[in-house]
RNA sequence: GGAGGGAUACCCGAGUGGCCAAAGGGGUCUGGCUGUAAACCAGAUGGCUUCGCCUUCGCAGGUUCGAAUCCUGCUCCCUCCA
C-alpha cells in the first residue's frame, strides 16, 4: 500500500478529546447528540464510516474534508470504514442535486472504486481485518457486497418495515423535488435514503460502527440510518456533519477556473493541485489550514497572524499549498510544484532554456507538435499556434487575447496579431512558451 | 379534448418589418491596480483569410426590395377550463 509521510499509524489506545478537535478544527456542523458523543469518543474506541460515491475515477478536493476528519479520528485511536458508495453509486443521491444522476455500469465504478481505495489510503490506514478483532486499523468497504444479495422482500421485510414513509417524504432533499414540478423524482432516487440507512445498519450489526459522518447535506440521510438502528433494537447510533464548504468569494469549493481539483496526478498535476491552495483567498486561508493540514493548531494561528502582519508575503498560502500538497503527492510532489511555480512565476524571459527544463517545468501545461518546416520556412502565425495547443476554442478567441495584450512568448508580451513564429522565437531546442493571460501556458514544439 | 401564453446568444431577459450580430443584467475571459488575493476601474464575449465577409433569434416553408419581428404548418413548454 502506497504511503505519504502524513500518514499516521494506528493509536495502540484511544487518546481523548477527538470531538473537540474536530469542533477546533472546523469540521463540526451539527452533530446528533454532542455530549454522548464526546462521552463514547472518550471511553473507548469508536467504529465510525463515511461514504464516498464512486461517481469519479478520483476523489476531489471537496472529498478532503472527509478523509481529514476521518484521518484525526483515528488519529485517536478510533477505527474508520470508509464505505465505497458501489451501490448507492449506482443509484444515485437526490440530496443537493436538481437532475438525476448519470448512472454508471459495473466495469466503470470498479474503476472508480480502484482508484478512490489508493486515495484514501494517503491519509488512513485501512489495512484492518474484516474478520479481525477491531484495532483502529480501518477498513474499505463496498455496499455492493451487502446490498446486490439482498432480494427486493428481504429488503422490504428487514428495512422497509421500520421507515416511515411519512417521515421519508418530508425529508428536505425529497420534499424539494416532490413540490418542484420541473424535476421529478424517480423512485430509485426516493430509496437511496433507504439503501444509506441500510449501509448504517450493516455497519453497526457487522463491525459495531456507530458513528457516521458526511457533509451537512447528508444529515437527512444519516438521520435515517440512525433510526434504523433504533428501531431494529441496536441501540444508539450517532451522527456528525461537517460544512458543505464555499469559499470567501463564493465560488465553489474545489473548483479551479470552473474544473473539479482531482486529488489523482493524472487529472490535476501536482502542481496545478499546488496553484490551487497558494490561489485560496486571504479569508479562507486559515480556515483551510485548520481543515486540510496537520499542523498544530498553534502553528496555524502564528501563520493566521503572520497573514494579518504581511498578506503579501504569503506565507500562509504557501505553507497551506505546501502541506495540502505533501498530503496528496508526497515530497516529490511538492518539489516539482514548487519548481515549476519559480519558472512559471519569475518575470525573466523564457530563453536558451533545454527541453528538459522546460519539460519539467509545465509538465501540466497542453502541449502541440508542429512541423518544423514551417518555422524555418514562412513562420507559424500566432493565433494559428494558440489554437493548435488549445489555448484558445478559436483564431476569433486568440486574436481577441493577443489585441487585449493577454499573450506573451516565451514571456515577452505580443501585441500583433498578425505574428508569425520563426526560429528565433524558440525557448529552447525546440519549444516556443505561449501564454495567455496570467496562469495558462502552452508548448509549441517542432519537429 | 378546449382556450390562451411562450420558445432570442453560456444563463436570465429586451426587441414586434430596415438604424439588429441583436438592449440590459448575470456569468465567464482579459487588461489595470496589487500580493499569483479580495475589492475596485476598464474592455471583451457567434465565426472567419476582421477597416470586410459569412452563419445565427425552437423547426420547416411562405410574404417582402428587406424578417428575430408578418403568414402557414410542425415540435416542445407553461397557465386556465373539461
Amino acid at each position: 500500500m502506497t504511503t505519504s509521510p502524513s500518514t499516521p499509524l494506528p493509536a495502540a489506545s484511544v487518546t481523548p478529546g477527538a470531538l473537540s478537535v474536530l469542533r477546533a478544527r472546523g469540521f463540526v456542523q451539527d452533530v446528533t447528540d454532542e455530549v454522548a458523543l464526546a462521552a463514547a469518543l472518550d471511553a473507548g474506541r469508536v467504529t465510525y464510516y463515511v461514504g464516498f460515491d464512486p461517481t469519479a475515477p478520483s476523489l476531489h478536493a471537496g472529498s478532503l474534508v472527509g478523509m481529514m476528519a476521518m484521518a484525526w479520528l483515528q488519529r485517536h485511536g478510533h477505527r474508520p470504514i470508509a464505505l465505497a458508495g458501489g451501490a448507492t453509486g449506482r443509484i444515485g443521491d437526490p440530496s443537493g442535486r436538481d437532475t438525476e444522476r448519470e448512472v454508471f455500469d459495473d466495469a466503470t465504478i470498479d474503476r472508480h472504486l480502484a482508484g478512490i481505495r489508493h486515495q484514501l489510503g494517503l491519509v488512513l490506514d485501512l489495512s484492518g481485518d474484516p474478520e479481525g478483532v477491531a484495532g483502529a486499523a480501518g477498513l474499505l468497504v463496498d455496499n455492493h457486497d451487502w446490498t446486490a444479495p439482498v432480494g427486493v422482500l428481504d429488503f422490504l421485510r428487514e428495512v422497509g418495515v421500520y421507515a416511515s414513509v411519512n417521515q421519508m417524504i418530508a425529508r428536505e432533499s425529497v420534499r424539494r423535488r416532490l413540490e418542484e414540478r420541473e424535476q421529478g423524482l424517480t423512485y430509485a432516487e426516493f430509496s437511496y435514503q433507504l439503501l444509506q440507512a441500510f449501509d448504517f445498519a450493516h455497519l453497526h450489526e457487522r463491525y459495531g460502527c456507530v458513528l457516521q459522518g458526511g457533509g451537512s447535506d447528508q444529515w437527512g440521510n444519516i438521520v435515517a440510518g440512525i433510526d434504523l438502528i433504533r428501531r431494529r433494537g441496536g441501540g444508539q447510533a450517532y451522527g456528525l456533519v461537517w460544512p458543505l464548504l464555499t469559499t470567501a468569494d463564493g465560488s465553489k469549493f474545489g473548483k479551479s477556473a470552473g474544473n473539479a481539483v482531482w486529488l489523482d496526478p493524472e487529472l490535476t498535476s501536482p502542481y496545478a493541485y499546488y496553484q490551487y491552495w497558494v490561489n485560496a483567498a486571504d479569508a479562507d486561508v486559515v480556515r483551510f489550514l485548520r481543515l486540510f493540514t496537520f499542523l498544530e493548531l498553534d502553528t496555524i494561528d502564528e501563520l493566521g497572524r503572520e497573514l494579518e502582519r504581511d498578506p503579501g508575503a504569503r506565507v500562509a498560502h504557501r505553507e497551506l499549498a505546501r502541506e495540502a500538497t505533501r498530503i496528496i503527492h508526497g515530497d516529490a510532489g511538492v518539489q516539482a510544484a514548487e519548481g515549476a511555480t519559480a519558472v512559471l512565476f519569475g518575470d525573466a524571459p523564457f530563453s536558451d532554456l533545454s527541453d528538459e527544463v522546460l519539460t519539467a517545468a509545465f509538465e501540466e501545461a497542453p502541449s502541440v507538435t508542429l512541423d518544423r518546416a514551417r518555422l524555418d520556412g514562412e513562420g507559424v502565425g500566432l493565433l494559428e499556434a494558440m489554437t493548435a495547443v488549445g489555448l484558445t476554442a478559436g483564431n476569433a478567441e486568440a486574436r481577441r487575447l493577443v489585441q487585449q495584450g493577454a499573450v506573451r512568448l516565451n514571456n515577452a508580451r505580443i501585441d500583433d496579431p498578425r505574428y508569425r513564429l520563426g526560429p528565433t522565437d524558440l525557448a529552447s531546442q525546440s519549444t516556443a512558451v505561449i501564454r495567455a493571460g496570467k496562469k495558462r501556458y502552452g508548448l509549441v514544439r517542432f519537429a
